[in-house]
DNA sequence: TTTCAAATTATACTTGCGGTATAATATTCT
DNA sequence: AGAATATTATACCGCAAGTATAATTTGAAA
């Protein structure tokens, strides 16, 4: 991404999250970037469209961290999944990306609504397939009904508590409170089988939204080109992982787990600095790619 | 209230409903009013303020139809209940407040956001008591727990149902699948005993959101400026039941269940007429003015 | 190093909005 | 009838999003 187009999408997001997205103007963004109007409008066709890029981009750090908290550990410890739903709730808050959901959820803009609208589908299909990992086969046809319900409880937990209180919840007691009721409707759900959101009804758009497929010379491209920006004035470990992956991934056979047992380390060495996002861009793109990896492997090795 | 508001805020409504509220500006709605700038600003100080009567209005309508599905029937069937929940669906939809709400919700106006909170807040604790009504005193400490997490299950179904179907769905199966849900967590709390939400939360609110005062003299008052403006126009069977409505609160010793039972008649009389809305503030009013002095008189027998 | 296209800048502009101001006119109440 | 009040038409303000454009800077290839 460009360094322009990353200074404004910096910018943005601080003035959004310290002044709120309809109280910051575009004169205050391009101000507070050091860049011209005619520059914002180059790579953003509209203040929304500046917008979806930040989402899209918390989104990003959210999927990182969640493969991160997930590695080395077994997929139906509940206790993963506690962390990793409280997760959420942290990057928002952070980010504060709670005002802005409200602030923004309107009718403004089709496209905004869209995007929106995906994460929200992506997030109750990850979920629903957490629940299966953790309470098993056997809830697979009431994963869709609870991972819904579990989010709508989460959501509207934090703001009735910080409607009637003043202070915030913590996420790992919402999502706690949360989980247990999703047990107990799990456990009614085992004998009245009735349920409204079936796994059929997303089957339709899951085609259609299918993900852009990762190729090794698109990671390639993509690492190479961050490694290329990198000075002396960042992180000497950091450069050392990504030169490390650049050189693992080239090799012919790459010893994937060592490269996702790196992958975190890479990724937490550009916290916090002006690589973050991509740093999370590209972690993203080499889980899933070595996710693919190691499921071919398998495949082979059941031959 | 005066008709010229009246007239504002039937154009405002059916623009919002048109095309959102967002994309209704002030020129289109008194256009459509056939009214001037001037008199929009004599009676709203702002967009906001129009639509926050709106939102109160339907409110209004809501609560006189809910407490009309209960008259003469038995507040513990769970029918009723459902039967109740639904409507806000239907007057929701009907009004397309649904869009309203999402559009609205930002950080616009701080009294807006009040105003939707109060509105919250209201459901919650008349959900709370439904519960108890229903599922008995024991289940009383976890009353607000559920209807906060049956209300966020229920809006979050409808808004998930109508993203991946291109439908919607019919309240009634909505709430019967978030109740049978509410039983699944009662059940399982039973046992757990764990919740985030409880009734003091909501104890320390409840004396600030203190009602305003109901009293016969502001009844007589209402009733009297409804009747007047009536004319051969209006329905038949509307004034008749306004003129008794009024006559018999003059007197001292009002029956009581006679007018509760002519109340639902009074208020479908005005439905789909201009005096709608009027009808419904009336029949509140007048609901809360019979329900004070019912218990007045249970008391009076116990003593 | 020169050259040339692309990115960036400063600046002025358009459009549309919410809201204010005001003087003239109409309505209502007493 | 006369005073108070409501309504109207109209012009105006400030602000925001977004467009247009000519001048300048940047940066990479030749």
């Amino acid at each position: 991404m460009n360094k322009r187009k990353r200074q404004i999408i910096q910018a943005a997001r601080q003035l959004f999250l310290d002044k709120g997205y309809n109280d910051t103007s575009i004169i205050d963004i391009i101000s507070s970037a050091n860049v011209s109007k005619g520059t914002f409008y180059n790579h953003f066709t509209s203040k929304t469209q500046c917008l979806i890029a930040i989402l899209d981009e918390t989104r990003e750090e959210i999927i990182s961290t969640r493969l991160e908290v997930a590695l080395n550990t077994n997929p139906n410890d509940i206790n993963v999944l506690l962390k990793q739903m409280a997760l959420i709730a942290y990057v928002h808050r952070k980010r504060n990306l709670m005002q802005i959901f409200e602030a923004v959820s309107g009718d403004k803009d089709p496209e905004l609504k869209q995007v929106l609208e995906k994460h929200l589908i992506n997030e109750i299909e990850w979920l629903a397939s957490r629940l299966v990992d953790i309470y098993g086969e056997e809830i697979r046809k009431f994963s869709y009904e609870c991972a819904v319900q579990a989010i709508a409880m989460m959501q509207n937990t934090f703001r009735v508590i910080a409607m009637v209180t003043k202070q915030l919840a913590t996420p790992e007691d919402v999502v706690k409170n949360v989980l247990n009721h999703v047990e107990g409707i799990l456990i009614h759900l085992k004998k009245t089988n009735s349920i409204l959101i079936t796994s059929e009804l997303f089957q339709a758009l899951h085609q259609k939204a299918e993900e852009t497929q990762i190729t090794k010379s698109i990671l390639l491209q993509q690492l190479h080109g961050f490694t290329e920006k990198l000075t002396a004035d960042d992180p000497e470990s950091g450069v050392e992982y990504a030169k490390y992956l650049l050189n693992e991934l080239q090799t012919k056979d790459e010893k994937t787990y060592i490269l996702e047992a790196v992958l975190p380390a890479f990724k937490n060495a550009f916290k916090d600095t002006s690589h973050e996002a991509e740093a999370n861009e590209i972690s993203v793109s080499l889980w899933r790619y070595l996710q693919i990896k190691n499921e071919e492997k398998n495949n082979n090795s059941l031959i």
